[in-house]
DNA sequence: AAAAACTTTCATTAATTATTGAAAGTTTAG
DNA sequence: CTAAACTTTCAATAATTAATGAAAGTTTTT
């Protein structure tokens, strides 16, 4: 395959995946092209390349560059601003995945705090309170996993994934 | 706090967790109105508690159906379908885990494999397929890590996690 | 201080996704 | 067989979410 077809081919994918994975179409694209490209790039390029409009790029980059895995940068004698992406896989994973975690884990912790302890000693509310506590505790287990991600060095991650699959 | 009223509670913030999922409101709420029921529900009681269609209602069940979280079940002297949910949430980790691979995994694995070796022996060429052999490197162990939560067992995965946290 | 070179905002419009409900389809009972 | 009791489908509509682009806001240069 050529390398500019596979490129395209890549940032419509990635785009595609973008969408079931809760992200908009448009940021993922702005997030595969940065990836795919050799040289940092300005607003322009991307509203170029994707055929997009300014405020719709500059909106969807300045979301990933509050999540953590797009930088800008300044090139002498020039005033735009250019907008390149970490190649490091393994950090983008843990920023990524200290976003989720912020937008799926954080609210849920915090309604199952909330409906803790209904009172009420009938079996109905016996029930409840045990099912609360279950996805209470599932929650918080997978939540330390992710915090630990997170905060692991990917030689730490790394060596885990290899006692965990084997 | 009262029972009635958390399990109210309950369901509107699955519902709005829901979206941050990428699961649909309506499905969620069903998810957790079966979860919170003593007995299992009727597509009238479902209609009725959450002021939904009949279509939709029947539409979201369905799927909750092929995702394995949600079972029916017939009465006696009732021709109706009652419709109900597993209560041990480890299962049904698994099951949504299952499905989410599906839907956010296998089609990543899928492109990838596509793009893989672009030919062409310049610089950019060999940028590109190591972006591209990362992503899959990163993507199978993840993949890996889901396929075993899913086909284990939860003492085997709640062992797992005792060794990864601690 | 004013113009130039950019970036950001936001009301409007477009695209997408979810919901409705009536009609069609199925299954069971008599 | 056919009426009754349900379930499923699907075209129409509503609700939500994303994208546009012109206007407003900033920062830098002269």
């Amino acid at each position: 395959m050529e390398l500019d077809q596979a490129k395209l081919k890549f940032i419509q994918s990635w785009g595609t995946l973008g969408s079931s994975w809760g992200i908009n179409r448009t940021m993922a694209q702005i997030h595969a092209l940065l990836l795919v490209s050799t040289e940092p790039l300005s607003t322009e390029d991307i509203m170029a390349e994707l055929q997009i409009s300014r405020g719709n790029t500059n909106m969807n980059v300045r979301t990933l560059i509050d999540w953590g895995i797009v930088s800008k940068e300044f090139k002498v004698g020039e005033r735009k601003e250019f907008f390149f992406f970490f190649k490091d896989i393994w950090e983008v994973a843990r920023q990524i995945t200290r976003e989720r975690r912020k937008r799926e884990i954080e609210p849920l912790k915090k309604a199952l705090t909330e409906l803790k302890s209904v009172d009420g000693k009938d079996k109905e509310s016996e029930e409840f309170n045990k099912l609360i506590n279950d996805l209470d505790g599932f929650t918080n287990k997978v939540d330390d996993i992710f915090e630990k991600f997170i905060k692991s060095d990917e030689h730490w991650f790394y060596k885990t994934l290899i006692k965990l699959i084997k």
